[in-house]
DNA sequence: GCCAACGTTGGC
DNA sequence: GCCAACGTTGGC
């Protein structure tokens, strides 16, 4: 069996929602405006059919919402040269592109989202990046055993 | 809106 | 290569 790798994606609700994602074309949108390093080269590992968490940040209350997955691997992130884009590097060359994007597709929503705060009262789920003091990577990787935790936790 | 934590930039 | 200043993230 291919083995499947797990992630964590970060997004504003009022920028960017779950249920914007599920009515994008195809329900798949690609994933722009990442400049982090690290969060880069996670999505520089990333395969076709990894499963990502959609996480909602800056929202009331912070919360895992759904699950969505990998559809195109990295690619260079066209933001990054559009002089009106938010996400424009001037440092950034065509020949030499500093940022890429995955494009993800939209699986399912939870019934009901697992707030932050429940999550942190888990102690399963202690050693998440999502939880650690100060993490604030957009794009971070999930262990299988936090993967299942969260999916079985989803369904009550 | 506040602010702690973190990442990046640039002067030296 | 250090580190102060600045910008951003994201919970609260």
């Amino acid at each position: 069996m291919v083995s499947r790798h797990y992630w964590l994606m970060k997004s504003e609700p009022s920028t960017f929602s779950i249920d914007d994602l599920a009515r994008s074309p195809g329900q798949t949108t690609s994933w722009d405006g990442v400049r982090n390093y690290q969060a880069r080269n996670f999505m520089r590992t990333m395969a076709v059919g990894d499963q990502v968490l959609f996480y909602h940040s800056n929202a009331d209350p912070p919360a895992v919402v759904g699950i969505a997955e990998v559809v195109r691997i990295a690619y260079p992130d066209s933001t990054q040269f559009d002089k009106k884009d938010k996400h424009y590097d001037p440092n950034s060359k065509p020949s030499e592109p500093k940022w890429d994007m995955v494009d993800i597709k939209y699986v399912r929503a939870f019934s009901n989202p697992l707030a932050l705060d429940d999550l942190r009262r888990d102690p399963k789920l202690k050693a998440m990046v999502l939880l650690k003091k100060g993490s604030r990577l957009s794009v971070q990787p999930v262990t299988l055993g936090e993967w299942q935790h969260i999916l079985h936790l989803a369904k009550h």
